[in-house]
DNA sequence: TATGAATGAGGATTCATTCAT
DNA sequence: GATGAATGAATCCTCATTCAT
């Protein structure tokens, strides 16, 4: 699966914290949320648990986020700029269409994994929440079209089956990944890493009617 | 994609009614649940809400059911009950894998779309209450294990890809078909119903490897 | 301890039942009432399960009592009943005080012991209800009555300190009765029952300075 | 009556105030809980009252106490710093028996009076409320404790009757004396205080079959 | 009479957010 | 900035009692 690198917009909460001591607070309260919401999911995530995990008064939260969203968006803001930053370079140089896919796929799966318990909440999330549903939605656009893309170019070069949709294709490819991850690293589905990985890499293959390089 | 036929068992609530009068009221209820449930969501669903739309005093509702939770689980099993019932046997007598692949993935949307609203409740309750989780969970398996035997079967004739791990392939296709069904039918991704139907048909045949019959 | 016998008066219900089965279906349900009274106490004690326990449907109910509090009252007379009739005749012949002390208060305490449940229950709710409050008040009146002029008497004749206000020593030894049997029967403090009687006997002989017979 | 003197403990509820304004409010709060509960007694107190009645919100009263039950004990917390504390010293100096016993009863009756509507409320939920059940028992043994090691002191040094179980006379007298308490200062039971504390006493007295002093 | 379904008032409790210090 | 106390709206659920059959 191929993804994509966003650009990290800067979101202020509240006020942007002037002082070190300000900005020291505010990181301290977003780790604190992630801990909370990890452990407790966002429904049952208390602001003043939040605060009193940062070790401060519960007061103090709201003087840099607005409300237990906002600063769940600052959270999944995090996770993403982890999960999106510091791998992509991995994939340069490979030209090989399988070895791509493979790749984007390995590293889709581990990223999950290593997010899972927040990617669980924010799968909670979204279907609780407007603004994460779209949220999720724009992100899964750009993954979609990206991967669209990339199958209407293998198409063009008589690589991929020319059949099939590319849009809808990318989607559907997409999907089955992402619900996959969650299968498996977050309701504990007992699939073994290595299994996963090769039989969707091979799902794709076939799918997209690729010869494998031998 | 191939699913199950259940045997839909009788779940009593907290009382089963004894009189035709009282039997009529819990069916008012549970239509009435459907109705809020899909017009407000589970979290935003008020019992006093159901009541009242079900034309009787709120404290009737607890003559029948002891929670949300319980009412939900009756809407969503009399949905499952017109889900899986009456469409099945449009399958019998059909015997080319890709047809019957076909047949079951056109019924599978189909019953989707029909119950898009709830379904979404549904997705909205499981990553909500472990109860449903784990009852998602059950359902799903038993359409994972039919997939998956009929893969194996498709394999040991020869027909499938013999290098796919059948059950995983069986919950990838699987997950992917949920997936798809949801982004359209309830997040209203914008794709025509014989576009979607057919790319999915294509990428099951494709990814098993299947020959189309001319 | 002496105590008085009291004329039942009939109170009946919301209906005297005018069929022998319906005697049958009132009696029954007065005996579930004991039963489910002294399983729950009153305040848990639902009419709904009274009505169950004696196997009948809820509603029957209202149509021999009106509440629960009237039904609690018709237990209560019978027990009363049974406290009070039997065994008044074996104290006839008696004449010497003492012994006709120590005779009242073993029938008092056995009686208790029988009844310790319900007296559990009727002082629970004499502390909650008004009505039973004064009933209560009524029923001890009678015995401090009873007991004042059997000490008064016995100061007439010399044989109790005269010193003493008859009324008010009444009340005392009367209460001391009803909470000692209270704090044996109910709470479960650990005294003998025969130490219990002879310890309490011998407060009284001291108490009004009877001069015990050899 | 020898009554004790409790060391009381500090049983914080939720949260001890780390302000000044906070112990004032909590203050506050079990001020309007005592009144609330003379006023209404215990089933009928509301707590949304017992915060209206300290001039707060309704869901202050949650920063502070989790349940009615718990501001309960809190009020008859101090009900009993008050009735232990000040009035002890008084009996020191006091070595004949009957004067000693003589102080204790008046002490008691006037700090019965004093409480006289709390501890009818007290009276009320020892009879519903298991916890506070236990929390009288508990009280009232080291009453008995005190008073029957008085009995047997007395008995050695022959001054009182040693036929007498000290352990069961000197629950027999306590509770003689808490529920004449109770008839007169609770039940409203004409006696004039005088009577009632000369009658009392010497009931002790005869009881115990000591000499009084001329 | 008996049944069992329908009624609906009533109060405890939570917790995001605001505010006085 | 930080603190922690105060706010109060909002919903669930029970169960004695009534009522239609």
């Amino acid at each position: 699966m191929v993804d994509a690198q966003q650009d990290v917009e800067e979101q202020p909460g509240r006020v942007v914290p002037k002082t070190k001591r300000g900005a020291r607070t505010r990181a301290a309260l977003v780790t604190a949320a992630r801990e909370v919401f990890e452990r407790d999911g966002f429904l049952d995530a208390r602001v003043a648990d939040i605060s009193k995990t940062a070790g401060m008064a519960s007061g103090s939260f709201y003087t840099y986020f607005d409300s237990k969203e906002e600063i769940f968006a600052e959270v999944v803001r995090r996770m993403r700029e982890e999960m999106l930053h510091p791998h992509i370079r991995e994939r340069a140089g490979i030209c090989d269409p399988c070895e791509l896919i493979a790749a984007a796929n390995l590293e889709y799966l581990k990223s999950y994994r290593r997010n899972a318990r927040l990617m669980a909440v924010l799968e909670q999330v979204s279907n609780i929440d407007e603004q994460f549903r779209t949220l999720r939605y724009e992100r899964a656009t750009v993954i979609f079209e990206r991967n669209a893309t990339m199958i209407r170019t293998l198409q063009e070069t008589g690589l991929a089956d020319a059949e099939l949709n590319a849009w809808v294709t990318a989607q559907a490819l997409s999907s089955m990944m992402s619900r996959m991850a969650y299968l498996v690293f977050v309701e504990g589905q007992k699939i073994a890493f290595d299994t996963l990985v090769e039989t969707l890499n091979r799902i794709w293959f076939n799918a997209l009617g690729l010869e494998r390089t031998p």
